[in-house]
DNA sequence: TCGACGTGACTACAGATGTAATCAACGGCG
DNA sequence: CGCCGTTGATTACATCTGTAGTCACGTCGA
């Protein structure tokens, strides 16, 4: 067991994210399938995709389970869990850990619609109960 | 005006960030002077200080004020302008643009501090007013 | 049976990033 | 006046990222 214990999720970089997404999004899938959902949005090719893939395995953020000759593609790490860590990674870097100060700049550039607002009067109410 | 528009801010880096950091905290500085700030804290070298502060001058990040024999620095774009964009970004890339989902998200993971809700709560009723 | 095609493995390669050493020049101290 | 240290510039280099080509192999249809 030399150093092999990598339990510390490793960075998913951004093209690996929509990669992500997609397994998100449905899962299992063959390499092709992944394509047809993204290749045509991100000008990919399926090679490119089948690379992704191959890193994600690698990094353990995916598994790679076969199937005939091919692989089914299925997301190790849940997506709630990857949007937490970078979240907590952005509020942490940019704001000292306090996530106020981020409410008050996704306030001021106006990036809250007033749906935004709503929903998020509705949240405090419930965690002040 | 052939091409030279880059006025779109170039990205900021990791490392580079943690130097701008500094200048924003407090410039202009010296390379020297921002090393002692950063330099123990993540164990650099003066010699990578130097590395970022070079990049960031290419990005346009920092201007480079010569100043004897030596330069001082001083950031070119302002904080709350970098981290508006980082904070929309990460809203967009994970949330679909919409800000309600990061702030439930902050709540599950219990980032959010009594004083988190109670600033927010106060920023609330000043955009609902 | 045989060849076209789907598929993963391996390789490629440029640019970004993290981290730093080395070099050359200038200016102040002795 | 000459040497040393400070300083920016240049170079280095491993790794990560983005993007893709190539290759070998096995399978299915003709």
């Amino acid at each position: 067991m030399a150093e092999s214990d990598d339990n510390r999720p490793e960075r998913i970089s951004d093209a690996e994210h929509a990669v992500m997404e997609v397994l998100w999004a449905k899962s299992p899938l063959t390499a092709a399938e992944v394509c047809d959902e993204v290749c045509a949005e991100r000008g990919w090719s399926l090679a490119t995709v089948k690379t992704l893939l191959g890193r994600l395995v690698q990094k353990h953020a995916i598994a790679a389970a076969p199937d005939g000759r091919r692989y089914l593609y299925s997301p190790l790490i849940a997506r709630a869990e990857y949007v937490g860590g970078e979240s907590r990674r952005l509020v942490e870097r940019l704001f000292g850990g306090r996530a106020a100060p981020l409410f008050a700049h996704l306030a001021e550039q106006e990036a809250l619609t007033e749906d935004d607002l709503a929903e998020i009067e509705v949240l405090l109410k419930e965690l002040r109960q």
